[in-house]
DNA sequence: GCGACAG
DNA sequence: ATCTTGTCGC
C-alpha cells in the first residue's frame, strides 16, 4: 500500500524538537472518530480456527464482504528492526510481508515511530492488498502530543488504525487496574496534564495558545481481551487507542472482536511471532 | 534533584 | 524490545 502523506514519513535526523513538532502536525490532521466504510461488526472472528466449513466463515457475511484487518510487529536484531505484517479476513491469513531497516535511534519514551516507523512503512510498501484498518503495537492517541506510533502509522497511509500496547504511557484510568477485570471489560482511560491536546480538537485562549489537554476526554480503553478463570492469578488488560480514523469506543470493539483466546488480538499475534521467526532466519 | 514514560 | 531456567497455575 501506498504513502498519502510523504511529509510525516519519521526522520530520524530531526532534533527531538523538531519530532515533536511534526508529531504536533500529525495529531492536527488525526481523526479520532470513527471514518470509514466497512462494518465492524463484520470483523469477528468466526468459531474455532479449523472449524469453519466453506460459506460458513462468521455469521451473516460472505467472505468478499469481510474486512481485512492487519497486524504489525516489530522485533530486533541488534540495530536493525524486523517489521512484519499480517492480514487477516475473519482467521483466514490473506497476506503477510515484513521488512529490515536500521533503528537510527534509541529508544525514547514518546519518540517510539522514529525508531520504528521507518520499518513498519517498508513493509506496508512491500503489501499488495488494502486493510481496512491495521492494528499497529503501541500507543496512538495516548501519547504525549497525542501521535503515539499508531497515529503516526494511520495518518501517513491514511488508513484506520488502532493503537494496541501492553503498558500505558500517559493518561489517567477512571478506576485502578490493579484488580481483575473481567474478561470483556473496559475502563476509560483520560487526558491527565502529561497529555497536551491539539488545536484542532482542543480548546484555544483569546490569545490563540493552545490549551493543554482537555483533561477527562477519553484518549482511549483499558480492554480486558482474556482473563483467567481461577481466582488466584490475573492477566493485565491491554491499553487500546485510536490511532486515526477509529474513535476509542470502536478501537476497543475491535480488539475485542479479534481476540481469540489469547491476550493480544490475533493480528498483532501473528504478526509478534512472524517477526519472531523472521528474526530467527537473519 | 526527583519522578516517569509505549517498544 | 532483548537477555534467559525454572516454575507456578491453568
Amino acid at each position: 500500500m501506498d504513502i498519502v502523506r510523504p511529509e510525516f514519513v519519521p526522520d530520524a535526523s530531526l532534533s527531538t524538537a523538531e519530532m515533536e513538532a511534526l508529531q504536533r502536525d500529525i495529531a492536527d490532521v488525526a481523526v479520532f472518530s470513527d471514518d470509514f466504510t466497512f462494518d465492524p461488526d463484520a470483523v469477528a472472528l468466526g468459531g474455532p480456527a479449523g472449524q469453519q466449513t466453506l460459506g460458513e466463515q462468521g455469521d451473516e457475511h460472505a467472505a468478499g464482504d469481510r474486512p481485512l484487518v492487519a497486524g504489525v510487529d516489530q522485533a530486533f536484531v541488534g540495530d536493525r528492526a524486523v517489521s512484519a505484517v499480517v492480514v487477516l479476513r475473519g482467521r483466514e491469513v490473506v497476506e503477510r510481508v515484513w521488512a529490515v531497516e536500521p533503528a537510527e535511534i534509541p529508544y525514547v519514551p514518546g519518540l517510539l515511530s522514529f525508531r520504528e516507523g521507518g520499518a513498519i512503512l517498508s513493509a506496508f510498501g512491500a503489501l499488495d492488498c488494502e486493510p481496512d484498518v491495521v492494528f499497529v503495537d503501541g500507543s496512538g492517541r495516548i501519547h504525549y502530543r497525542e501521535a503515539g506510533l499508531a497515529t503516526h502509522i494511520g495518518v501517513t497511509l491514511d488508513v484506520p488504525a488502532v493503537g494496541v500496547a501492553k503498558n500505558l504511557l500517559c493518561g489517567e484510568p477512571t478506576e485502578s487496574l490493579d484488580r481483575k477485570l473481567p474478561e470483556g471489560a473496559r475502563v476509560p482511560i483520560e487526558a491527565d496534564a502529561r497529555v497536551e491536546t491539539s488545536v484542532a480538537s482542543g480548546a484555544q485562549r483569546a490569545d490563540g495558545d493552545a490549551v493543554d489537554a482537555t483533561e477527562g476526554t477519553v484518549i482511549g480503553y483499558a480492554v480486558q481481551s482474556r482473563q483467567y478463570e481461577s481466582d488466584s492469578q490475573y492477566i493485565n488488560p491491554l491499553v487500546v487507542s485510536p490511532g486515526h480514523r477509529v474513535s476509542a469506543e470502536t478501537a476497543a470493539d475491535l480488539v475485542l472482536a479479534t481476540a481469540a483466546g489469547y491476550k493480544l488480538p490475533e493480528p498483532t499475534r501473528l504478526a509478534d511471532s512472524y517477526a519472531d521467526s523472521v528474526k530467527g532466519e537473519l
